[in-house]
DNA sequence: CTTTATTGTTTGTGATCACAAAAGCGTGAT
DNA sequence: ATCACGCTTTTGTGATCACAAACAATAAAG
């Protein structure tokens, strides 16, 4: 019997074409992004493997790999777990995505074409639905592919992998947040970055993303409510 | 007898507390950015265990963890190899270490105490030493650490590992264009760094760090001779 | 001479095992 | 109660093996 909170990971069925290193990478990759592994909790490669019900190998190469891109942590004594959170370095992970993504997103507005707008309307209107419905886990979801459809359009891009990084550390504070939040209220500053994109304005794409995140999260919850969260996230 | 070019890689004493992954993972990051292992090159594991004198395991992990920092690109085949370069992308690269440093070392600033502050000085100093010296390798390291002692000043910060990955993914062609160029002419932007950090002038501190990085690459060679290098390291 | 089939080899993936270090745990002393 | 010590269990590390897919090279056919 487990002396620590049993895990509970969301099990997606294993495309065949697909090594069984990379099906445990993404699925822990989700665990860890959508809040299901609390952060403080030690991960064993053993445990793991019992419970995605493969043998230890393909989990210390998806563990190890997670590490290094900052959505683990590997402690001086070997142990792998979720990165605790603090206010500060909260802020910190905010602030960054901010000059990252708003850097990002000037450099791949002149690659913009009329496929990458539409494609970029498309997800826009899908947002638009999806926060009439209140349905929070798509809005997260649709959120994060505008701002990779965004950057990726520019061919040469180059700082995909670091958003990438920083929205895996962020991920489970921003779940856990949100998940407790009723009343919500959310400004959305697509409509504005649209139509920043739209005349080529790079510094209003900048200002319109900072925007977006800031709210994004604001979205999140209250300075209070996440200091909340993350002060019990230790034990 | 191996049809491809054979490895060079340098070697150094094996620390018994550090564990052999580690070993193996700090000798191929270091081979990765001194340019010892030619971009395209496909590298394997048996063939590493070989030169480092290893079993595969510690190599199976080493590679994969440089590859989930993109000093190492894993192809569809599976294969492993150092990324090559384009013009446009080394220019991205630059462009994106110029935006993610300017914003940590302005975060940092307001943390640099007198501790830090003479540590500064004397990186600052030596590198001064060394350029009188023309020790090309000894500068390239310093000012690393220079930059390093620049950002970590800020106790919560997040960036590093970020701005870590792009130095290694510019290493390799940073080197082979210096290791060719016997004229070089390099302003030390690193006192104008000193200055703005002294009156705790920020805008003045990004201004000099982008400075830097830019003649970093001006000293690196002129975009034709960086070209060269590019186009060569293909075959 | 070029192209396609086929065979032999190399390589990454994944499973299993051995071992030393770390963690947990009960016992006893202060 | 609290801390220290010795024992047992757990855990990460690293080595070795099996296997299927990818690769390279040769042979056959156009």
């Amino acid at each position: 019997m487990d002396k620590k909170s049993p895990i509970k990971i969301t099990l997606t069925e294993r495309d065949e074409s697909v090594t069984i290193t990379q099906w445990v990478y993404q699925t822990l990759r989700s665990a860890v992004m959508y809040g299901e592994i609390l952060p403080g909790r030690v991960l064993t490669i053993r445990e793991l493997a019992g419970i995605l019900d493969v043998s230890p190998m393909p989990v210390r190469e998806a563990l190890r790999q997670l590490a290094a891109e900052n959505a683990l942590e590997i402690q001086g004594n070997r142990r792998v777990m979720v990165p605790k959170m603090t206010a500060m370095k909260f802020n910190e992970l905010c602030e960054a995505r901010i000059a990252i993504e708003s850097h990002a997103a000037a450099r791949a507005l002149p690659y913009i074409d009329n496929d990458r707008l539409e494609q970029l309307r498309s997800l826009d209107s899908m947002i638009d639905q999806a926060q009439e419905e209140e349905n929070l886990d798509q809005i997260s979801i649709l959120n994060q592919n505008f701002h990779r459809a965004l950057y990726t359009a520019n061919p040469h891009q180059v700082t995909l992998p670091l958003i990438e990084s920083l929205w895996l550390q962020l991920g489970p504070f921003m779940r856990m947040a949100t998940s407790e939040l009723e009343e919500h209220y959310l400004v959305d500053r697509h409509n504005e970055a649209m139509s920043a994109i739209e005349r080529k304005d790079a510094y209003a794409l900048q200002m319109a993303i900072a925007a977006d995140i800031r709210e994004g999260i604001a979205f999140a919850g209250t300075p209070e409510m996440l200091h909340t969260f993350i002060e019990n996230s230790g034990h």
